[in-house]
DNA sequence: AACGGGGGCAACCGCCCCAAA
DNA sequence: GTTTGGGGCGGTTGCCCCCGT
């Protein structure tokens, strides 16, 4: 009874991936499509679980991952969306495609954790106003609300506003399949990791694990390639940070010249700049990518966004989260 | 130059849900 | 209907690197 045993335990290799792992892992992908992981290590001879394989392509080898800093839009982006959906990191991710949840989560622990609670201590010395934190930052201080259960209620309503939303914008984007795509959209929505995850983007990509044909257009998996290329790269150390001119590196180019723009983290020293909580700022930055911005304009025009995501580029709901004096409950009522 | 501490990040762990057998 | 594994997800760990002393 049940399915078949998996992988055996025994002689599967942990720790770091090797580059000859990635380029065997990459290779495969490339050639079979993402999906039925299980086959992955046997197919491949890779000693690794099925599961750190599946990791290790999302993480890390997928094309269209954005690495390097980030920007301070994709800062507040992630500010806003955890105040809303609490450490939800796949649901955050899916609307920055460009990063994993394992770089969301990291950069939250890492960096906005401590922005927001010296801000909110920053805050605290200068205005008394009688909140009655004390070691938690105000988003802290919600997840932990959330994951104490006292506020169970709360956190099932807003995933289940959330899945409502979701599902109609699939349903908005099902429903108009020959609109035309934005270009900056680019390859994550192609590749089936779109806005909204593998599965409920999988009508224009059919990219399920249970279908083992390569159902991806030629050209998807470029980046791949690119990728194949770049741990060659690492790989053999005789020749370091020489750029492989290629089409496809030129595609990924486009996408990644956001994460060599300035890092707030870099240029804004010590203190949370309030101006971080705002978007306005993003403007006063001449040469940064308005690739995101473009987005979010194209749409914006394009009246695919739900009502959750204009709120969410709302500037005036930065204010909200600046003041910290919203409940989450009152920013229900915007929905 | 050596050492220790902290930060950053890739990877693992454990749990849950759901589908397959 | 039950069992089992795959896939997804959030939390945690451990290693590596950088920086200050």
């Amino acid at each position: 009874m049940g399915r078949p045993p998996c992988c055996d335990k025994i002689g599967v290799k942990k720790g770091p991936w090797t580059p000859e792992e990635d380029i065997i892992l990459v290779s495969y992908i490339q050639e079979h499509g993402p999906g039925n992981w299980r086959s992955v290590p046997t197919h491949t001879g890779l000693r690794r679980c099925s599961k750190s394989c599946r990791l290790r392509w999302t993480n890390y080898l997928r094309p269209g991952i954005k690495r390097g800093n980030f920007t301070q839009h994709e800062e507040k982006m992630i500010l806003h969306l955890q105040a809303l959906l609490g450490n939800r990191w796949a649901a955050i991710a899916s609307y920055l495609p460009e990063r994993t949840d394992n770089d969301i989560k990291n950069y939250w622990n890492t960096h906005l954790k401590k922005k927001l609670k010296k801000m909110n201590d920053s805050c605290e010395s200068t205005i008394n106003n009688g909140f009655d934190n004390k070691d938690l930052s105000s988003s802290d201080k919600k997840t932990t609300s959330h994951q104490s259960g006292s506020s169970n209620k709360g956190q099932w309503e807003r995933r289940l506003q959330t899945d409502i939303n979701m599902a109609k914008q699939a349903l908005s984007d099902a429903l108009s399949l020959d609109k035309p795509q934005n270009p900056t959209s680019f390859s994550i929505t192609d590749l089936g990791y779109g806005p909204y995850g593998p599965s409920s983007s999988s009508s224009s990509t059919t990219t399920t694990p249970t279908s083992n044909t390569n159902p991806h257009p030629s050209g998807v998996y470029a980046s791949s390639a690119e990728n194949i290329a770049r741990l060659l790269q690492n790989f053999m150390k005789d020749t370091p940070k020489t750029e492989v001119p290629s089409p496809v590196a030129a595609t990924e180019m486009v996408i990644t010249t956001a994460a060599s723009s300035p890092s707030i983290t870099e240029g804004g020293g010590e203190g949370f700049d309030q101006s971080l909580f705002s978007f306005n700022s993003l403007d006063e930055a001449e040469d940064k990518p308005k690739l995101i911005d473009h987005d979010i304009d194209g749409l914006l025009t394009q009246g695919s966004l739900s009502l959750f995501e204009k709120w969410l580029f709302d500037e005036q709901s930065n204010d909200m989260i600046i003041n910290n004096n919203m409940s989450l409950e009152s920013q229900e009522v915007l929905f």
